[in-house]
DNA sequence: GTATATCCCTGTTCTCCACCGGACTTAGTG
DNA sequence: CACTAAGTCCGGTGGAGAACAGGGATATAC
């Protein structure tokens, strides 16, 4: 049967959000970024990376650009992107998770599943709430921090 | 790298948490429950379910007693018991996947897995304030409409 | 037309989940 | 005491998905 609710920060949506993140950085420059470049900085396997970019072009979270100087760019303004967005295009690539998710066989796992749907959506408000633009100021925040240590 | 904080429903810790209201339904008879009874009674693999009990009982959520007129019972009371508990003991087994989950490599890495830890514990508060006995009276209640139905 | 990117399709390795079987141990019963 | 009903321990299997890697096709700037 295998029914699975699940909210799970793998490698993938952390990638994922890596990546996003990097690109809402450099959003205002208007200019697309490289898979290459991403996965330099990052230190995301670029092959790997590849395969994401395209789930998040596929779900409409990024615009490419072919040929020489082309490269990944958001595809809406970094604060209309919420982190729920982006793991649930992830994530849930097959999506069918929540969809085959419907026929518990006793009222003991209709109550089990209700509480488990509450908890889940208590975690996916927190996330809905926190834009790439929200992680982005908060890794400048840090960064400068950082900085002050030197001084 | 690889995974970091999971927050996941699966079979199994649904499995377990199906026993576990059938244990509490139980619980004030004082004698123990075989395995084939109660998978028999949720549908749940028998052969399966004796590892999920094996786990609780490592756990210390669960008693055994060996032999003819054996079984199982809780080892505390049902409103003594958080569905947390639960599926801590069951999802967390190897357990080491929150140690291990912290070695971010950039300022953007740790933003990221401290927004992520926020909505976990965000479920897991609501996962911690209800406890077995809540689930086997909410199972009652609907028992009882469905009763009313045939009236 | 060539260098530089993405696009697409196809493995491969590895881990975990869900589940099965068999041998052993313990405890009640006659 | 033997028998039987239960849990306990050990291992194995099949399938799915995660995390990659490769190769060739395609589009674009210069």
């Amino acid at each position: 049967m295998c029914r699975a609710l699940v909210l799970d920060l793998s490698c993938k949506s952390e990638y994922a959000l890596l990546a996003l993140v990097e690109l809402s950085a450099h959003y205002a420059e208007g200019e697309p970024i490289q898979i290459r470049q991403i996965a330099a900085e990052q230190h995301i396997p670029d092959r790997y990376l590849e395969q994401l970019l395209a789930a998040l072009r596929r779900a409409g979270l990024v615009r490419s650009q072919r040929g020489a100087k082309g490269g990944y760019m958001l595809a809406r303004e970094p604060w209309k992107i919420t982190l729920l967005d982006v793991i649930q295009c992830i994530e849930g690539a097959d999506a069918q998770s929540a969809d085959r998710a419907k026929n518990p066989k006793s009222v003991a796992g209709n109550v089990i599943l209700d509480v488990w749907k509450d908890a889940v959506q208590a975690a996916e408000t927190l996330l809905k709430s926190q834009t790439l633009q929200d992680l982005v100021e908060m890794k400048d925040a840090r960064n400068q921090v950082e900085i002050m240590y030197y001084i």
